[in-house]
DNA sequence: CGTCCAGTTGATGCTGTTCAAAATCCGTGG
DNA sequence: CCACGGATTTTGAACAGCATCAACTGGACG
């Protein structure tokens, strides 16, 4: 993969490079795209670029000017806001076919920061919100993906207002362990294993906590069999039920769809 | 006001009562409505009942089959989420102009609770989904609409996981004095006064503290001078900039639009 | 082999909770 | 008009959970 230095340190792949077509991209059925038809995929296709990020870059600072949007391909990027002391909250975790920026905003309101290697599927703000005027099925599908992350943002809301460290920890692994299930379209059940994507600072900026106590709950759940570890980040569940119950969520369906 | 008791015990206003007339409706260019012609508005005006509720009244049960969206006319209402075992989270502040309910979503996903009188103007879902296929101007609104609800959530979840209870309690009444402001359309300087909306357990449950803690920040906040109280209720702010500091926010522009 | 970084563990203290009681507010009825 | 009762709020004292500061461990890498 070839890649090049620009401005402020950003490794971006070589536009160059070749890009998948929509038709065979990973996230297609998923993505802000998800709706479009053919023809409206083309003109989408037309104004797309990647962009590829080393893990541990920052893709774009809060209060940068922003002039794309986009979706997440590959890897795992964090949101995240940080108060002039340094307390730093992250406020939303970015998976494939995640949307990133806001149409109608100038600027970044969140730092983005790559957590593993990221792909993006860019599109220049200008040309995407003309299209969006244009084609109906794009603003309708970045609606439905919105109001999930609205719901999202509530869930961690209650998780940030009201739960305890033991619960936070249970609930954020639960959360990765669903997803990881979903990938495999398998749904969580029994047995378990998955690798935690995050540092304990990412996971202690996710919850609330400070990195210290982070571990010691991990190093909890550990003793008392909840989990069980292989290294720092290999997960294993022996029992995603008993997981469940130290969520302290109501333990049939939980999560919104 | 005629009202008449129905099922669950909710007091709703008779149907056949005036409703006011969408063009002369006070929030009629901030609601999902605001970007309606005045055709689409004829549309709207067709489906749409006004429902009334006493301060203190649910208006919808988590879980609950829900059959209508409706946007706040007037008054204040709460979303919030509660666990099993009671710790509930207020997760939402709904004001005049905000929107309640998600198409496309069969049961409500959150309690909502009328925390002063409060004045409803309600759509069956079926036939408001219907209408948004229709007229892209309602999506349109309610996708911006949304995207700000989303930007209050993360601004929410660096309070609830990052601040003190005394920043937490400056933050909150920051909040509602812009609110109040805005309301009279001056921009929040100096000297500001206005009426805590909400009791000291929904401030708590809003902010993630006990009632307790709470009602020792505000008296704390009161000693130092920040605030000035008349009765538990009305407040004096002597030097609003004063108060932002200790918001723990960037004392410049704060909060995004 | 030494350094660096992520993570673990320990000791201590502060912030906010919990439990309890007193004070204030407010509507109701004598 | 005043007394009463319930709800809301304030205040106090003791405690717990998590943060803070600090030392240590283990693995990756030059």
């Amino acid at each position: 993969m070839i890649e090049v230095k620009i401005g402020n340190g950003m490794a971006v792949t070589d536009p160059h490079v070749a890009q998948t077509e929509c038709a065979d991209c990973p996230i297609r059925h998923r993505a802000v795209c998800a709706r479009c038809e053919t023809d409206e995929l083309d003109q989408l296709e037309a104004i797309k670029y990647y962009r590829t990020y080393d893990a541990g870059q920052t893709v774009i600072w809060s209060g940068d000017r922003m002039d794309f949007v986009a979706s997440v391909i590959e890897g795992i990027a964090t949101l995240s806001q940080t108060m002039e002391d340094g307390r730093t909250q992250m406020v939303g975790l970015l998976l494939p076919s995640d949307f990133v920026g806001r149409p109608g905003r100038e600027t970044a309101a969140y730092d983005v920061v790559a957590t593993t290697a990221l792909t993006m599927c860019c599109f220049r703000k200008k040309p995407f919100e003309e299209l969006m005027i244009r084609t109906p099925h794009i603003g309708q599908r970045l609606l439905e993906m919105t109001l999930d992350e609205l719901d999202a943002a509530r869930e961690w809301m209650l998780l940030l207002g009201r739960k305890t460290a033991r619960e936070k920890i249970a609930s954020l692994l639960a959360i990765i362990a669903r997803r990881d299930a979903t990938l495999k379209l398998s749904s969580p059940r029994g047995r378990i294993v998955f690798d935690l994507p995050l540092t304990r600072e990412a996971m202690a900026d996710y919850l609330g906590l400070t990195l210290e106590t982070v571990s010691r709950q991990i190093s909890a759940l550990k003793r008392d069999g909840v989990i069980v570890l292989e290294g720092k980040r290999h997960v294993t569940v022996p029992d995603f039920d008993r997981l469940l119950g130290e969520t302290g969520d109501d333990n049939d369906g939980g999560m919104l769809v």
